[in-house]
DNA sequence: ATATACTATCTTGTTATGCAAGATAGTCTA
DNA sequence: TAGACTATCTTGCATAACAAGATAGTATAT
């Protein structure tokens, strides 16, 4: 899978999963490729810094969570602005896809 | 429009638009608004470096053409290899979308 | 005890590429 | 003689995904 793909799309995936539920980074790598049906992965090297940005962007909120047992686990959540962006960046993926579909010829994309 | 979407996929419009028929780049710029349905836009700073890239790697053939009146203009025919490259990348956009649209259409759930 | 493997977060350096901005040059109209 | 338009090309910048590695706790086996 192209790393170039992915440019951009990182940010509406991690949104769309944590507008689920509250997630933590090292559980999202495998949610990712769950729900994609092992279509798309994504690198923990790569997703916390995304975290970061949406945590700064003030899209997303962090807690921690220390058990008895086991590392620490960083959880995060959606906030309102994070809905905001998630339909926001969902409006460009769709119209951007519709696009290229249009050239490829596909009729009735996204 | 995102520039970080259009990431990668610059090349596979370019082989789509060429593999149609024969252009020159100052035309694929408005194609590829035409095409896409307005959608996307690609400036001629961006194109040009991907018709070298696409030249380089085999998938495209220059042909200058020197009017007797008129700015001489470079048209770019795709080769076999080319074809094939337009396949390859076909089917890893649909797979990539696919995969981005599985994530975005599952509503909760595991 | 210690080695391996797994969970979990985080950092650094590399690389690719889209774009703004500008350079160059010919054509056409006012 | 000026402006707008066609057309190709270059330079320098910003961004983001990733490989690789660091850190640290837990679990199991030998």
């Amino acid at each position: 899978m192209s790393r170039e793909l992915k440019r951009g799309t990182i940010e509406l995936v991690l949104l769309t999963l944590l507008a689920d539920r509250e997630r933590y980074g090292y559980e999202i790598v495998s949610a990712i490729e769950e729900w994609s049906g092992g279509r798309l992965a994504v690198r923990d090297g790569t997703l916390y810094p995304v975290l970061y940005r949406l945590e700064e962007a003030g899209f997303i909120e962090p807690r921690w969570e220390t058990p008895d047992r086991g590392v620490p686990r960083k959880y995060y959540r959606v906030t309102d602005a994070g809905r905001d962006e998630l339909g926001r960046l969902t409006a460009e993926w769709r119209e951007f896809a519709a696009g290229l579909d249009a050239i490829l010829g596909r009729k009735g994309g996204a």
